[in-house]
DNA sequence: TTTAAAATCCCCCATACCGAGTTATTCAGG
DNA sequence: CCTGAATAACTCGGTATGGGGGATTTTAAA
C-alpha cells in the first residue's frame, strides 16, 4: 500500500493567478474532486518558477496578467524547463493577438474566467488525455487562423507564384517549379504588385499574409 | 403563425456521406431532435452542389473519402458558392495532412465517426453559435501547429534573422530592422546554413519550416 | 578565471536576381 | 465578340546573394 498522500492516478495541478479569490476558489475546486490535486499556487510567474522542479505539476493553469513576469513569458520558461507540463490559459482576453502568443509560447489549452466552474476539471482531463481545451471563440478564432481569404484579387496562378515566392524562391526556380519561362514570372510579379499596390517582395509577402491572401 | 415546416430558429442541415447506413443514421438523429432539420443527405459532393442553392443548408456535415470529388474539394466548392456556410468533416481518418487540409479548404470544425451520437447534436450547435468543434485529437494537432520546435540549432538572434529572411526581407532590410551592419547579418545566414546543412534560402526556410524552427 | 559560444564587423568576388517600363500572343468564358 | 488570364519577350541599372577569408567584442558557461 502506498503511503503518498495522493493516489499516483491524481493530477498535479499548479495554479498562477493573481487574484486570491478566484485563486482560491480554482484550488478548493481542484482539491475538492478525486482525481486532482492541487501541488501550490502562486499570484505570480517568479515564485512558480522557484518551486516548478519541487512541484512537478502534470497541469499549471496560468493566467496572463500578473504582477512582475506576464502570463506569456511565464509559459515559455516554463515549458523551457519541464516540456512536458501542459499549460491551460485562464483569462478575461479573449483577443486574436494573445490567443496566438500563448499557444506560439506553449500553451495546450486557452480558457475564459466565465466559464462554468465544472468546465476546469474537464480542461484538466482533456489536456491531459492529449485534447486541446479551448473556450468557443478561441477554437474559432484558431481554425479561422488556417483558412485563406475567398475574395482574393489574385488570380489562382498569381496566388500560387506568391506562394513560392513567400516560400523564398528565386524566380528562376519558380519558374522551372511551374514549367513555364522566367518572364511570364517577373510578369505574374508585376501584375501582384500592381494589384496589392507595393513594390517589393517583402511588402507584398506582409500585406498577403495579413490578408491571408496565401 | 408561421406555414412553413420548420420554425425560424431550427438550424438546416445537408450530410454528405456515402455509407447509407451512416447517412441515414444521422439523418435521423437529427431530424428526430429539436430545432434541428435535415434538408436533404448525399452520397457524394456533386450532388450536394447542384441542390446547395435549394437546401441553403446552414450547416453541411461532410465525409471526406467518397466516390467522385474528395470530400476536400466539395468543402471548397461549398464555400465558394455559399461563404456563410458552416461545415463539419465527419470521417475516419485523423491524420495531420488531411486535417490542415480540410481547415484550409474551409473547414469549420472536424469530428471522427466514432464520437457519441449526442456529439454531433452538440457540434452543429457548436459550429452555429461561433464555435469550431474538434475531436480530442484535431484540437491538439492544430494547437501543436502554432508551436516551435524546442530543440532548435538555432541561436535566438539566428531565428530572428531567419524569420525575417522567410517573410521576403533582404540582407540590408534585415540589418536596418535590427541596427547591425550587413555583414553581421550575412554571418548569421552563413551559420544558419552551416547549421541547417543548406546552401541557399529557399532550403533554409523549407528545412526550417519543416521543422517548426522558425 | 579560463574558455567557448554568440554576436558583431570587415574585405573580396562573380553571378544571379530584382523592379520598372512596354508590348504582344493565345485561349477560355460570358 | 470582348475581357481577363496566362503566357512570353525585350531593355536597363542597381541590388542581392552565396562563398571564401579573417577579426573583434560580448556574454555565458565550466
Amino acid at each position: 500500500m502506498s503511503l503518498t498522500l495522493s493516489p499516483p492516478q491524481s493530477i498535479k495541478v499548479c495554479v498562477v493567478e493573481d487574484d486570491s479569490v478566484i485563486r482560491d476558489g480554482f484550488a478548493l475546486l481542484i482539491n475538492g474532486t478525486h482525481g486532482f490535486r492541487v501541488m501550490n499556487t502562486y499570484h505570480c510567474c517568479e515564485d512558480a518558477l522557484k518551486n516548478l522542479e519541487h512541484d512537478d505539476p502534470d497541469v499549471v493553469l496560468m493566467d496572463i496578467e500578473l504582477p512582475g513576469m506576464n502570463g506569456i513569458e511565464g509559459i515559455g520558461k516554463i515549458k523551457k524547463l519541464k516540456p512536458k507540463t501542459n499549460i491551460i490559459v485562464i483569462t478575461v482576453y479573449e483577443n486574436d493577438d494573445l490567443v496566438f502568443k500563448a499557444l506560439c509560447a506553449g500553451a495546450g489549452g486557452y480558457l475564459t474566467k466565465n466559464m462554468p466552474p465544472l468546465r476546469l476539471l474537464e480542461a484538466i482531463q482533456e489536456i491531459q488525455g492529449g485534447g486541446a481545451p479551448m473556450s468557443t471563440n478561441v477554437a474559432r478564432m484558431v481554425v479561422q487562423s488556417f483558412q485563406k481569404n475567398r475574395n482574393s484579387p489574385l488570380t489562382s496562378r498569381e496566388t500560387e507564384v506568391l506562394e513560392l515566392l513567400s516560400k523564398g524562391k528565386s524566380y528562376s526556380t519558380i519558374a522551372d517549379e511551374l514549367f513555364v519561362d522566367k518572364e511570364t514570372i517577373r510578369t505574374h510579379i508585376k501584375n501582384i504588385y500592381w494589384k496589392l499596390e507595393v513594390h517589393s517582395k517583402a511588402e507584398a509577402i506582409e500585406k498577403a499574409t495579413k490578408e491571408r491572401l496565401i
